[in-house]
DNA sequence: TGTATGGTGTTATATCATAACATGTCAAGC
DNA sequence: GCTTGACATGTTATGATATAACACCATACA
C-alpha cells in the first residue's frame, strides 16, 4: 500500500523532483512483477515479494541492512545473505536498482521498459530521483562500439543539488 | 616508470582496447599534476605523488588496500585513512578516478581535460577503460535540466566484454 | 613566539558484502 | 509412493571496504 504521508515524493511534490506517476504506485507495480516473473518462469517468493515491497513503500534508496532489519522483524531470516539476495534477484530481473555511490537499492519505478536508468542524487537530502536515460545509453553504448567493448549493463549516476536544496543552498554567498 | 613488461595495455597492443597513449605517461602525468595543483595552492605531497605513481605503475584499478599495502612497504602510515585520503585527494583535484563497480580507483590518464570520465569494465578480466564521456555528460545534464536537477559530479560505468573476451566467450553455445 | 592551518599518522570501529554449508520444498520421473 | 534434482531459504563465519576521532608535527604568518 503506497502511503502519502510517509512518501518523500508525495509530501513536497511541489520541488518538482522526483515526480512519480501514482498511476503505478506499490500495488500495480507489484502485480506487474508477478506477471513478468512468471512469463520468465521465476518466481515472486514470500522474501523477494515482500523486499521489493519494502523499497516500493520507502520510496527511496534503502541500505541492504535496513531492508534485512524489516524483513528479520516480520519472520524472515536475520542475515545479510537473506538481503542480499533478494535484492540481488530483483535488480537481475529489472525490479529494483543499485546505487552505487550510496551502496543502497532503490525499486524500480518502471518495470518492463528499457532499462539503462540514470540516477540523479542529492548529496544534501539524499534523494535519488530516477532519470530517463535512453539517450545516455545510446551515447554509451555508441562510445563502447568505437573500441569493440560489449556493453551489458550500465550505471550511471550523477551527484548533485535537487530543485529545493539547490534553494536552500545556492544563494548563500558568504557561508554564515 | 612506465614498464611496459609489467603493463597490460602494453602487454597486449592488439587488444585495440584501452589504446593509452604513450606519449603521457607516467612521468609527464606526474609532471602535469605537479604543475596544476600549484597553481590552485594545493601540494603533491610525497603521500600523494607516490599513490598517483602507484596507480601510473599499476596501470590498471586499484583498491584502496592495495595501494594502501605499497605505500606501507615503502615507509608511509599503515593503516587505511593513510591511501582513502591520498585517494580521495588525487580524485578531487581530477587526477584519479573512482570505479564504483569495482571499489577501486585508477589514474586518470587526460588530467585538465574535461572531466565527465566514462569507464568501460570488462566483467571476465577485469581491465578499465576510460572513453570519452562528453555526449555521455550533455545527454545526462540535459536529462538534469529538465527536473532541476543541478549536476555537480558524475559516475558513469558500462560493465561488458573487452574485444578480447567477446572473442574468447562470445562464439561459444554449448557450453562444455 | 604564539597560533591557525593543513597534512600525516594512529586506534578503533562502522558499514557493506559474500563464502560455505544445512535444511526445506516441490515437481518430475521411476 | 519414493527418490532425485533444482532451487529457495536459513544459518555461521568471515572478508572487504570505509570512516570517525584524536595526537603529533610542520609550515606560514600575525
Amino acid at each position: 500500500m503506497h502511503d502519502p504521508s510517509t512518501c518523500p515524493g508525495c509530501a513536497q511534490p511541489d520541488l518538482a523532483f522526483a515526480p512519480h506517476d501514482h498511476t503505478r504506485c506499490a500495488d500495480d507495480v507489484l502485480a506487474l512483477a508477478e506477471t513478468q516473473l512468471a512469463q520468465g518462469g521465476q518466481r515472486l517468493t514470500p522474501v523477494r515479494r515482500r523486499t521489493l515491497q519494502i523499497l516500493l513503500e520507502a520510496h527511496r534508496a534503502m541500505g541492504a541492512y535496513d531492508v534485512l532489519e524489516r524483513l528479520a522483524a516480520e519472520g524472515f531470516g536475520h542475515q545479510p545473505p537473506v538481503a542480499y539476495r533478494a535484492l540481488e534477484f530483483l535488480e537481475e530481473h529489472g525490479l529494483a536498482h543499485r546505487i552505487r555511490r550510496l551502496n543502497a537499492f532503490t525499486a524500480c519505478m518502471h518495470p518492463g521498459e528499457i532499462h539503462a536508468p540514470a540516477f540523479l542524487i542529492c548529496r544534501v537530502c539524499n534523494v535519488v530521483a530516477e532519470a530517463p536515460g535512453v539517450a545516455i545509453g545510446l551515447a554509451l553504448g555508441q562510445a563502447a562500439k568505437k573500441v569493440g567493448f560489449t556493453v551489458e549493463r550500465t550505471t550511471v549516476e550523477a551527484l548533485g543539488l535537487c530543485p529545493a536544496c539547490a534553494l536552500a543552498e545556492g544563494p548563500v554567498r558568504g557561508v554564515a
